[in-house]
RNA sequence: GGCGCGUUCGUCUAGUGGUCCAGGACGCCGCCCUCUCAAGGCGGAGAUCACGGGUUCGACCCCCGUACGCGCUACCA
């Protein structure tokens, strides 16, 4: 009865995973991809999403960059349970307020002798290292000088206060082998691993240390994180040995591409997730998008929500190869999101996005502005292109396009818009269809095709040859000021001789 | 150099031994719709499944090798 209860391997029951980052900036996008698969596996688990920020580099320390890393991920609605700011049982989740921590588990494996006090200078090192590369090694490793000190030798030097490291002892001629659900059964030769330096001259652990015992003290069941890490895993996985944990279910993700295949990096683009927010990109189609680069839940579904995400996902379904971050589906899906937006919702950015444009003085009211949105909606792909693509809503234009005036405007037009100002300021209260009946008339009496008089009406009305249905611009804009945009550009347009 | 991982249309991918002379999406091109531009609909071009050997009656799918790419090779994460 007892031992039904106990179960020794990990299980779907308690999931914990967590995201990493160390704090040397802002979320790049392959951060938040692995914290999105994190996230996803998490929720759709009934398990707990933690961060935990890996600030064990005094020197790539940036000010202001766990802030930006939690805000980050707040904003793609990645809400973590355990954090930073949060707290929570297995906290600090801090490494630098962990010192201690480490510490205290280090001197378990020194005594066990599965880690050594290391006194050599950088100078010996360098020496070392420059040595095995003229002998043509196959590789540069630590030479174990140090193993051979005993116990009078190091706490002599340790009361003279000389600097030292502490440094996994590998044990030569074994084979480290582990599963890992993307990539199956990876191995390795204990020969190829270096005797890696777990505490630093200052007292602080290496990323080896402190994730290890970090994952195993937060009670981590599954280790979820970029390809980068694949090859240090076997350290990782001596330590967890070493201390008699049980291991986590490891996890390895393919690294995110530039165009050229090279590992996704800034100067080939932009990387931040900031970047991305300050482009007018929608959060949710940034993480569809990411979501899809590496994992498809194997049919043709493309339009996800985080919701549906969460239902779908399986680590499973996670591709072993890398990925290219194309910009050009990232913008078809913001479009596609921003799209599926109501009315309202785009209100709001709208009026935010006003705010931050040349437009920010005016004063627009909102059914304006919902007009403009229902007529510009499946032209937009941006909220920003509401400006952009249409700023005759915003202003009347004050040049016209020059090769629409050279297409659609002849010598007859000024006489012929002349007729069609008559017919429309006649008109009381007009609708869409007073306008298009008014323009049918003149064509008719002037006996020419309507085309003659929409074209260069709507140049007259918005500058340029693109856009909605030159009747619903009419009827937004209103009549007085159909009239005098008429106006205006039969003041301003004139032919070239 | 060593070790590890990877390799299906330009890109993201489906595919788990026969239903694949390989399906979808983005992008591109054409047609339809139409006052323009979009959106939408329809259609097209685009992959000798990196290459070479096996295994098998049969391989994109399994095995081996080669090439290429990427990652790691720090008292960085």
């Amino acid at each position: 009865m007892q031992l039904l209860l106990i179960n020794m391997g990990n299980n779907l029951e308690n999931i914990r995973v967590r995201f990493a980052p160390s704090p040397t900036g802002y979320l790049h996008v392959g951060g938040l991809r692995t914290a999105l698969y994190n996230f996803l596996f998490a929720k759709k688990n009934n398990g707990k999403f933690i961060l935990r920020i890996e600030d064990t580099d005094r020197n790539r320390y940036v000010e202001g960059a766990v802030e930006n890393l939690i805000s980050a991920l707040k904003w793609c609605n990645l809400q973590f349970d355990e954090g930073p700011d949060i707290g929570g049982k297995f906290g600090p989740y801090l490494q630098s307020q962990r010192l201690e921590i480490y510490k205290q588990y280090i001197q378990m494996l020194i005594t066990e002798g599965k880690a050594y006090y290391c006194f050599c200078t950088q100078e010996r090192l360098e020496a070392l290292r420059e040595e095995q590369l003229k002998q043509k090694l196959p590789q540069a490793k630590y030479d174990k000088h140090c193993l051979g000190l005993n116990k009078d030798d190091i706490t002599k030097k340790l009361n003279e206060k000389i600097p030292y490291v502490i440094r996994l002892n590998v044990e030569p001629n074994n084979k480290i082998t582990f599963e890992d659900i993307v990539r199956g059964r990876v191995e390795f030769e204990s020969n190829n691993i270096d005797d890696q330096v777990l505490i630093k001259s200052d007292g602080y652990p290496t990323y080896h240390l402190a994730n290890v015992v970090d994952d195993h003290l937060m009670e981590i069941s599954h280790v979820i994180r970029g390809e980068e890490w694949l090859s240090s895993t076997p350290k990782h996985v001596l330590l967890y040995d070493s201390f008699k944990w049980q291991r986590p279910i490891f996890a390895h993700l393919p690294l995110l591409l530039n165009p050229d295949r090279s590992k996704l990096s800034k100067r080939q683009g932009d990387v931040a997730v900031e970047d991305y927010r300050s482009k007018d990109f929608l959060n949710d189609a940034l993480v569809n998008f990411v979501a899809l680069l590496g994992w498809n839940a194997g049919d043709d579904k493309e339009f996800y929500y985080l919701n549906e995400l969460i239902e779908k996902f399986s680590l499973e379904r996670v591709n072993k190869a890398g990925a290219v971050f194309d910009l050009d589906k990232l913008n078809w899906l913001n479009a596609e999101h921003l799209r599926k937006k109501t009315d309202d919702e785009i209100l709001l950015m709208l009026k935010e996005s006003i705010l931050n444009s040349q437009f920010s003085t005016f004063n627009y009211k909102d059914f304006y502005l919902l007009q403009i949105i229902s007529a510009m909606k499946e032209r937009v792909s941006f909220v920003n292109e509401y400006l952009s693509k249409s700023p005759y809503f915003f202003e009347a234009p004050k040049a016209y396009e020059e090769v629409s005036v050279l297409k659609n405007w002849n010598r007859e037009t000024p006489q012929q818009l002349e007729e069609l100002k008559l017919e429309f300021s006649l008109l009381e209260n007009p609708s869409k269809e007073d306008y298009e009946h008014a323009l049918a008339r003149v064509s008719e009496k002037l006996n020419i095709g309507k085309g003659k008089l929409i074209h260069p009406l709507r140049l007259a009305l918005s500058g340029i040859s693109t856009g909605p249905g030159i009747f619903d611009i009419a009827f937004i804009i209103g009549k007085d000021e159909v009239l005098k945009r008429i106006d205006t550009a039969l003041k301003l347009i004139n032919l070239p001789k």
